[in-house]
RNA sequence: GGCCAGGUAGCUCAGUCGGUAGAGCAGGGGACUGAAAAUCCCCGUGCCGGCGGUUCGAUUCCGUCCCUGGCCA
């Protein structure tokens, strides 16, 4: 169940906003701008909410956050979900409490469906009861996506003619919406396009060139893998964590969770990681160029972080 | 040194009974309205190891050389 996200904004204001694929170096930006300008982080990362999920997730250390007040992290556990209009809800309640304190918010991270939530809600939905959708995802199991996608054609055309046949995920979600509220999810994306804007904000992208992004996907990983990812996800499911657990279907773990059940040796393991990371960089700025640009004139720093930084200060410099 | 098996896309390989070749992975591009680190769509010209020979035509057959792996000395 998850409540419709909100609409209005619940105070106005401006916002600071710093996005880019993982492993780009947002962190140390974001740091390095709050610790200047009194700023408090928030995440908007959909792997950094599950707690227990430390290593794999690159949370951020307890020195970092001794340093700076991080926020949005551990929301949930690594056997719960959490969606976007929800994510949006608490993102709005931590945004009005970073300025009560009169601090600065700083909102940093990679999950390019959240930012779009929060900046310009989503299509108010009743809630869909999980019951609902998980009697959609057993007949899509048993029937096939293609016949599914056949009988949405007939009840939400609009939707079923942008979603392709293979989409499980889309089709599940517009199949359950249907039968929760009687009424096509076409009807309820037309009335809501992402034109209006919940709250000023000023949105950057940052990436690195693709080569030097590549080689710190990697040494990233290496360091992920030295500093106990294997170990970290065995006492997880020694713990009774499910291998089909939320937490366990993200980018990584979803590998080092098979190496653990001893599906492929640990050699296999960095080239696999560092292959699936690479590949989720290049969505994360597809996304970030496309949607990004079009619905929030997102600023491009490019790759130098020491520039970077200067943008962004200057930015914050005019947002009291 | 001898014998055997290979040398084809970045990698692992398939294939062409002679008409210049295709899968998986990697990589690239794109989509994206409550699972988004998710889910899905599109993209394959590469001296077919070098040089000769046979042939109208060789990556394919023959010879030779080079390289890699294995076995035997």
């Amino acid at each position: 169940m998850s409540p419709p996200a909100p609409q209005a904004a619940p105070e106005l204001g401006p916002l600071l906003v710093l996005v880019g694929p993982t492993a780009a170096g947002k962190s140390a930006l974001a740091m390095a701008l709050a610790e200047s300008h009194g700023g408090e982080i928030l995440s908007v990362d959909s792997a950094q909410v599950h707690r227990s999920l430390d290593i794999g997730t690159a949370k951020p250390s307890a020195e970092d956050r001794a340093r700076v007040p991080h926020h949005l992290i551990d929301l949930v556990g690594p056997d719960e979900r959490m969606d976007a209009a929800a994510w949006a809800a608490q993102a709005d309640a931590a945004i009005a409490d970073v300025r009560g304190r009169g601090r600065l918010p700083i909102l940093c991270g990679g999950t390019g469906l959240w930012v779009r939530a929060l900046l310009h809600g989503l299509s108010v939905i009743p809630p869909v009861p999980d019951a609902i959708r998980d009697a959609v995802s057993a007949e899509l199991a048993a029937r096939g996506p293609r016949a599914l996608h056949a009988e949405l054609a007939a009840l939400d055309p609009a939707v079923a003619a942008k979603v392709a046949p293979a989409d499980r995920q889309r089709i599940v979600r517009a199949l359950s919406v249907f039968r929760a509220t009687g009424r096509p999810l076409g009807e309820f994306q037309a009335e809501h396009r992402f034109a209006d804007s919940r709250y000023d904000a000023k949105v950057f992208g940052f990436w690195p060139e693709r080569d030097l992004l590549h080689r710190r996907i990697e040494a990233r990983a290496r360091a992920m893998l030295d500093a106990g990812w294997t170990d970290e996800v065995r006492a997880l499911r020694a713990g009774g964590l499910a291998p089909d657990a939320p937490g366990l279907q993200i980018l990584g773990y979803r590998d080092v969770a098979a190496h653990v059940a001893g599906v492929f040796p640990a050699t296999a393991l960095l080239p696999r990681i560092t292959a699936s990371h690479r590949q989720y960089a290049r969505r994360q700025i597809t996304w970030f160029r496309g949607v990004g640009q079009r619905e929030d004139a997102l600023t491009e720093l490019g790759g130098d972080p020491a520039r970077s930084l200067e943008i962004l200060q200057r930015t914050a410099d005019t947002m009291g």
